[in-house]
DNA sequence: GCTAAAACGAGAACCATTCTCAGCATATGG
DNA sequence: CCATATGCTGAGAATGGTTCTCGTTTTAGC
């Protein structure tokens, strides 16, 4: 058996104390948070975080692997931790999205051959679909803002 | 048999010569077009072109149902219409993104139950494999910017 | 035609994100 | 210790795609 409780893994650097916050605060989070809620969540702490360091530590994360991200439809982007498997309803006329609690993608396990990847590491996937909730189709049908 | 050629059908409203041409443009081209590339191609034409009116017309097309939309990592929307069912692997390091010419999503026409929509009406979908494409694989490994 | 309503274009405003850069922390090794 | 190199950080400025504002133009109804 091992004798280090943490093996070491040339695809895992090591996180930074921030890295570790950032997670942290994702992981306690019961939603998807923007990077504006992080650092606002951050900053409640006793540490100064400033805002670039959020977005510099959140791109780090998801490359290593341990954050997801999707764009909303205003343009915000929100996180959350990698193993989450959340899918999305997002109205394209408010822009209100909320969890679809099933995921109804066939490749579960990834069963995309690899010769469609050539080469690609998935990380996540992200699935959404768009239309229109109850109260946007209940509104006046179309016009001009 | 109808009298007319085209019925008249409630849930459409008749498009302005604008977006017929926004339509136009889109389906002749073979791949997504950003706003601001639509723009540019509209205006290679005789009339005049607005960039907001480029938006408003995108938005209502939407909504319409006539147009689908997705967010790139840089924040750019890219446009297509409808019926493409186009899905995409995007490399969470570098943001490029490329056709996945299948369509792995379980819900081929829908399967998923009424109950779940909870009267939400789904026009389109978009799915999305997030990971590392091969030349940033083969970059270093990771470092801030 | 004439008038009200709708659509439009140009440019300003918006705002989430990224960039810049000087200061701070950490490592190293002499 | 001290010198120095390297990397990380925070504040604020810059960026850039999209939306808003508003005066003008077009359209639709009479
Ligand atoms: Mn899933
Ligand atoms: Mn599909
Ligand atoms: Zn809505
Ligand atoms: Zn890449």
């Amino acid at each position: 058996m091992a004798q280090h409780s943490y093996p070491p893994d040339p695809d895992v650097m090591p996180l930074g104390p921030r890295q570790r916050a950032l997670l942290a605060v994702l992981q306690e989070a019961n939603a998807e948070l923007s990077g504006q809620e992080l650092h606002e969540r951050l900053r409640q702490g006793s540490q100064r975080h400033g805002l670039a360091t959020v977005y510099r530590n959140l791109r780090l994360l998801q490359r290593s692997g341990l954050v997801r991200c999707r764009k909303l439809p205003n343009g915000e982007s929100v996180y959350a931790p990698l193993e989450r498997d959340d899918h999305h309803l997002t109205c394209v006329s408010c822009g209100h999205s909320e969890p679809l609690p099933i995921c109804p993608v066939a490749t579960g396990g990834l069963g995309l051959s690899k010769v469609l990847l050539q080469g690609f590491k998935p990380l996540f996937h992200t699935f959404e679909i768009h239309g229109l909730c109850l109260s946007c189709q209940q509104s006046e049908p179309l016009s001009h803002g």
